[in-house]
DNA sequence: AGAGAACTACTCAGTCTGAGAAGGACCCAG
DNA sequence: CTGGGTCCTTCTCAGACTGAGTAGTTCTCT
């Protein structure tokens, strides 16, 4: 049998059904602290919980592409929105995780700076970002262990790659760049070592020669402005305090 | 509605056939050389292409056990074996990346200590240990793709994790653990300095008090055993000599 | 105008790293 | 049995990097 008269005869429908879709943990940051995008549920099962944003996958779309329009579908935000970046998170699967049917799931992780309120979806459903911090102890399925595990890629993909400036604007001061990994990590890093670190480390950020407007809120001179440099990986990494605790 | 009422009203035949595989990316390291497993395919599509091991997923299977299920029934491996490291590395899932239906693979990547060599499996496809460097240029489907990412895997995990310990016996030497690196990146280390930093990276490995029998098969003393550590992750990390191309 | 804030730069001591070398212990060949 | 070669283990040393502190300067706010 040849793969043409072997396709002829294959059916597709032999197979148990299972359900293949995207979730999409989408991380921002608002006023200074780490929001998560989140649904609340409108229709079973868990009705009302909040949730991750998400949904089945097409019959022949791609998985980047199906989180990508999930995203936009949530949040109004283009699909093409130029400085989002998507990344595949995980695969979950446990054969409980949903009532309805065997559902396997693709989460993806998102990082974008300010994104503006989310719109209500197509499907009515009521999307907001939510502090970290303030988030539900309980989401619905097992979205929790998934916004976890977002959150400790985060933290991964921000030591070792220029992620951060996904965070802020196209250009931006090096005192923005620190606010970022200070809100990740929730503690203040010593400013004069941050900034020699990320001039250091090559490729990381790239100066444009100009300067803010203004100085800070608060009073100090004005900022150097820079721009995301072409470097794909940090050499050397930029690594944070680490917590022992957090090791073992 | 209720979700008892809305599940009893559920037809999940409704979704579109879509078909949930693992594929597993096992190595281990024979005669001073990175292997990898790989079966030749009985039937179409590819027929005779070297390809991974994996197949469809139970209908109540979770994925890890699927996964552990796939690699026994190709090598043999007792599903339990004791020193296997089976983790999950990233969800495949392009439209046309097999031309029979939309098939969305899980991949895995399993590590192990030198296995023996596997037995055919019930689907009589042949299998065997294939060295890194000689491996087919073209794999079924996406494969090559997967292998890619699997090496990549390995790597990263040999840097932040003490995953070096899973390819080595219960007792091993820091040559042996050396020699795990060097035939992983393919280029020799400098023995004093890994020795000094293995040691002082805690809970690494631990002392046995012992030494082996006898010296190198070439000459040279005894040398003292260890076995792993209690750490999961290893701080600091043990990193490699970058090759700056492969930065950018 | 003064106080406070903060960007940037500098210093300094402690630590880590790569490279080299030395001391033995051991296997193998002759 | 002896000598050459191997290689495990420890040591040394210079250079790089890190965390912490300080200082100059410029700016905002009151």
């Amino acid at each position: 049998m040849n793969d043409a008269d072997f396709l002829a005869s294959y059916d597709p429908r032999a197979y148990p059904p299972v359900a293949v879709t995207v979730d999409i943990v989408a991380f921002t940051i608002r006023q200074g602290a780490l929001n998560v995008l989140l649904v609340r549920r409108a229709c079973p099962p868990s009705e009302g919980m909040w949730a991750l944003p998400g949904g089945f996958v097409g019959q022949w779309e791609d998985l980047p592409t199906a989180a990508a329009r999930e995203l936009a579908e949530e949040t109004g935000v283009a699909t093409a929105h130029r400085r989002l970046h998507l990344e595949q998170l995980g695969t979950y699967g446990a054969p409980d995780r949903d009532p309805r049917m065997r559902v396997v799931s693709v989460a993806y992780v998102a990082f974008a700076p300010d994104l503006p309120d989310p719109v209500s979806g197509s499907d009515a459903r009521e999307a907001a970002w939510v502090p970290m911090d303030e988030r539900p102890a309980e989401l619905a399925f097992d979205h929790s262990t998934i916004v976890a595990d977002g959150l400790e890629r985060a933290r991964s993909k921000l030591e070792y790659t220029p992620l951060a400036t996904k965070f802020v604007g196209e250009e931006f001061t090096i005192a923005e760049l620190r606010a970022v990994y200070e809100t990740v990590w929730g503690e203040p890093l010593h400013a004069g070592n941050f900034h020699r670190k990320v001039l250091s480390v090559p490729g990381f950020v790239e100066s444009t020669n100009t300067t803010t407007e203004r100085g800070g809120a608060r009073g100090g001179p004005r900022a150097k402005l820079y721009r995301a440099g072409d470097a794909r990986l940090l050499h050397p990494a930029l690594l944070m305090p680490s917590r022992e605790e957090t090791v073992r």
